[in-house]
DNA sequence: GTTCTTGCCGAAACCGGTTTCGGGAACCAA
DNA sequence: TTGGTTCCCGAAACCGGTTTCGGCAAGAAC
């Protein structure tokens, strides 16, 4: 069954090939081949093929500790969670470690991982990984609308990108998701089905997302010929228990929306349980539609119609990204974006044909 | 707002200090300081002290790549996600890895992770981060019956530590909650509200820890004198769909039971739906107690009484004690276990009285 | 046939630590 | 006084890379 363990043992300390071996093999010096790998233009182009086709053969790996106490570089990519924010992010973050350490895996880069409580331990924490070279440069989760982290690393010069965007945008690569887009598709969705009536919960608005997916859901309304009522529209909403009661709120307005768009899928499960104790149907009497694309959505009663988010190629992307940025692109060129994936399932539906006028 | 973010930049290369401005402030030299520091027996109690207090008032830490280039130890440890185990543990890395990155960094360790998709993938990324150098141990998650990582491991010398026990427990040191005390106490808690008839859905058996929370149900039955139905015995269940299921065929049967006791607390979400489809009310008609304390439980109708487990703590032990073993103490004298927390809420009561015979 | 470039590579210093080796000073006994 | 220990510490090599510097040879210019 197991694969020879042995496996693990031999490589370990005794297997490594290193430079010396290379330039031993090759009749050169350390020097040579060093500059060799590294593309100084004071290597002939004959040399350079000899050293990176023998490297290629030996599976020549330099080890990253000794480059980093001359270059201070040390291949490996750092990601601070912060746990300040209402354990948000715990359903993607699975999926999302899992992207972004293929990704940088995949450029022989690694992934050093930290935690923060709160505002002065994370700028903390980030020196001492930049100090002790534990990490070349962030990926940071999240982008918030003002956000400390960008202008202290835009300040510092050191290598970052966003998972999300920034209105100052100077300085910054990132990779996101449309939710501007998505909201706006969702609009129409439930347009083209007859709803005019639409209410909108939108997420935590410290978070850059928050505005461009209200921003989407008004041009939504808009292109759908639909005015835009603003008691039908609540911000800073991002938990189930959240959902119940905005839900709740909104559910017993006078005139109440046939449907509601969420910029956030565990909120549409709180408004799932508001509409049940209302004795409504979600699907039929009440249209749902939400974002992100979380499992528990596919799994409920009805299964919830959504904008799904890629989190691992999300985390691949960004590993890649921060990985050119660190080469030295600039933070211009490095910047993604990609639309969610629409999942239509069973909480939307037509408009009732008049509910209680 | 802001901290000064120039904080970030100045401190960034040029403030470091070296074991040689240790030496030139105190008229030493860089060997005699490094054996100081490292406790060698040929520098004298008095040169010790003089270093150490200098050391500590500088504010020096030795650059992990510079000691790791001769040492081969970088002070990093290492955990790697498997994603193949049905994205079971997507609940609890938040706040794991929260503990892990805490009590890492409070030793000047840092935390690196990888992913693995399937068995021939992990022993590469263990191999390619031990001969890179990228981690001195691993934390291996979710101890599994028979455990590939341990026996490789074990013949490869390699620091470990287990979340979560082994049978075959040499050289293993790990940290575990006493789920099978959890179970028997739940199964007593049971008893003496009245329950006779109490189904157990265990979760996956691949995992050590279903074993341990089986016999713990066992021992609880035996200990209140009840006698153990095999058909009310359900293994394998880790989703609520799973519990919905196995849920739905207690339920049906001809004798069912007053009370279920879950090994996770997904699964009892899941044995819920099933009670709600049956018009049978959680907490009167039938009881239901689980295990983990996941953030749902508390929010669900009626809130789920469950053993709950910390899981921060649990991350951080394990840092300390890899960290320790790292440092050369042996295995056997590593292995802690802590209860879970007993949180009473409301989906148990007495027996119903005679429910149908 | 010199001299001046230019192309290419080796020698050696360096990065920040660790570790081996060897020897000076102090102490002891003879 | 001499010789042998013991206690400390400095000198230097080493780890695996990078980078500066200098020089040799071939080709170009005169």
């Amino acid at each position: 069954m197991a694969p020879n363990t042995a496996s693990l043992s031999n490589d370990r300390a005794a297997m490594r090939v290193t430079i010396g071996d290379m330039a031993a093999a090759l009749g050169l010096t350390k020097s040579t081949v060093s500059r060799a790998l590294n593309g100084y233009p004071d290597i002939s182009a004959n040399t350079k093929l000899r050293v990176k086709r023998m490297a290629e053969d030996l599976n020549y790996m330099p080890l990253s500790h000794a480059q980093a106490i001359k270059t201070g570089r040390t291949r490996s990519l750092g990601l601070v969670l912060q746990l300040s924010d209402h354990d948000a992010q715990r359903p993607f973050l699975a999926e999302f470690l899992a992207g972004v350490s293929a990704g940088a895996s995949t450029e022989g880069y690694t992934l050093t991982v930290a935690s923060a409580d709160n505002d002065i331990h994370l700028i903390d924490t980030f020196r001492n990984l930049l100090r002790d070279g534990k990490a070349d440069g962030f990926i940071l989760p999240r982008a918030m609308v003002d956000d400390l982290r960008v202008s202290m690393f835009r300040d510092a010069d050191v290598p970052f990108v966003l998972y999300g965007r920034q209105d100052n945008d100077t300085g910054c690569a990132w990779f996101d998701v449309r939710g501007e887009d998505a909201m706006h598709d969702a609009v129409r969705h439930l347009a083209d089905l007859g709803h005019s009536r639409i209410g909108f919960i939108n997420g935590g608005t410290i978070y850059n997302y928050a505005g461009l997916r209200r921003d989407g859901f008004v041009r939504g309304m808009a292109a759908s010929g639909l005015n835009f009522a603003p008691e039908l529209v609540i911000e800073d909403a991002m938990t189930p228990e959240d959902g119940a009661r905005i839900g709740a709120r909104l559910l017993d307005l006078p005139n109440r929306p046939t449907a509601i768009v969420c910029a956030v899928d565990r909120v549409a499960l709180g408004v799932y349980k508001a509409a049940e104790e209302r004795d409504m149907k979600v699907g039929t009497d009440l249209s749902v539609v939400a974002y992100d694309g979380i499992h528990e959505g596919a799994h409920a009663q009805p299964p919830l119609t959504t904008y799904s988010v890629d989190n691992r190629q999300a985390g691949a992307r960004l590993a890649t990204l921060l990985i050119r940025r660190i080469g030295g692109e600039p933070p211009e060129a490095l910047r993604e974006t990609v639309a969610a994936t629409f999942l239509e399932r069973g909480s939307t539906g037509p408009a009732p044909q008049s509910a209680h006028t």
